[in-house]
DNA sequence: TAGCCTCAATGTGTCAACACTTTATTACCT
DNA sequence: AGGTAATAAAGTGTTGACACATTGAGGCTA
């Protein structure tokens, strides 16, 4: 039993996601800017690879939405409007909404086990009004739920999608309120979740986002009123 | 006037497309099947491109999910099982109930339109008993209630998922009963969406797709009852 | 001086060759 | 003969160079 067959799930960490990774981190911190364009030399030269690996690499950006190219001119940061943040955001919701009706009746014990553990740790969070690991708690939950669906593309899908929203939201800083209110709806949406409710966690899952949607709106609205 | 800025909306048929549109092709006629192993040289040499040019193709029909790339393996045509495709009819649902929403609210005259004239010539098609033409006019229909949402990243979304499936429906025969059901859905459709009722026309939309995905489940179990 | 044409400079598109990994073959040992 | 290690073949990963397109600068003309 020595070659056993893990090749499905094996991931490789291979040099273009290295490339990439790189290239997703410049576009993060800012050394990237939204709108500009990306030289492949120049990008090349800088990460110390051929022009090509740096190539590839951004063309495999661009179907993850972090870039744009247009033929004969190259790659651009991509410039998410608040118009197609509040679009991408009614796509995760739609996910969302499958999400919870799949996750509603896949549910393990053990996923079930992890899940309320969060719900303590984020609770505890709360009360230590720690908003950084809130936010990292959160982020878990929300792949937690996903992973419970076991749809692999459902999971790959919400991933490039938020991907994406991070090019808008460069850091979700939200109020305690906020947060309180996200909790809240969170802990309807896991006991929907454990009582196998498959309509009530669908609709719980998807309103979730879509408030979240909002919050969005109202903090970009009232702290920079659209450029 | 001679250098308008139509950028954004040019389309440029590039190289690149070309080489992707002919993989796609060899891949539906059966030229390729799936979970056969595509070599990039013999591709490029079939072709009569640079290995290079065949490489960037292939990766990027990776990201529409009609290759698999596996590192120092190269690429190999996915093989979508029945279980994955009904996984992404849950995608595709969730997907059609936020274009339901978003083109309830967006319904342009023009659109409606359009919508009435294709929705005519399919009741016509159906009383011929012309599946075929049907079936052309059924993917016009899907696709304008898509373009209604004006949603690019939500329309591009739906598109690939389709190609995705594609991959398990080789071709979709269905019985002139089965298309009867699906026009009655779409009138059920339009009217809710000519009259504004957001939650409705998504509801319906959802539920649509869920009974094609019904639908497929039944004729694949009845001819072949799953290798 | 405003507009157009030409031409250089910059940057992308494509290729063929080399380096490295995986896979198949052969020879060896028990 | 069966299995394992060395080796050859095939295929992918990566690069640098050349071909072509786009952009911008400078000069020419009306």
């Amino acid at each position: 039993m020595s070659k056993v067959a893990l090749r499905d799930a094996e991931v490789i960490a291979t040099r273009l996601d290295d490339i990439k990774e790189k290239v997703r981190s410049m576009i993060a911190n800012g050394t990237l800017h939204p709108g500009e364009r990306v030289n492949e030399q120049a990008l090349a030269a800088q990460l110390g690879v051929g022009r090509n690996s740096a190539r590839e690499a951004l063309r495999s950006l661009e179907r993850s939405g972090l870039v744009r190219i247009v033929p004969n001119r190259g790659a651009e940061v991509r410039k998410v409007s608040l118009e197609a943040a509040l679009d991408l955001y009614d796509l995760r919701a739609s996910i969302a909404r499958t999400a919870g009706r799949l996750s509603a009746s896949r549910l393990e014990n053990e996923e079930e086990t992890q899940l309320l553990a969060l719900m303590d740790q984020m609770e505890v969070a709360l009360k230590a009004r720690d908003g950084g690991t809130y936010h990292k708690l959160n982020k878990l939950f929300h792949d937690l739920l996903m992973a419970i669906t076991k749809n692999p593309r459902l999971i790959d899908l919400n991933n490039t999608i938020e991907a994406e929203l991070s090019l808008y939201l460069r850091k979700g800083v939200y109020t305690m309120a906020q947060m309180q209110q996200s909790h809240t709806e969170h802990s309807r949406l896991v006991e929907a979740l454990r009582k196998g409710q498959v309509t009530e966690t669908a609709d719980l899952f998807e309103s979730h986002i879509l408030t979240g949607k909002q919050r969005m709106l109202d903090t970009v609205t009232r702290s920079a009123p659209e450029a």
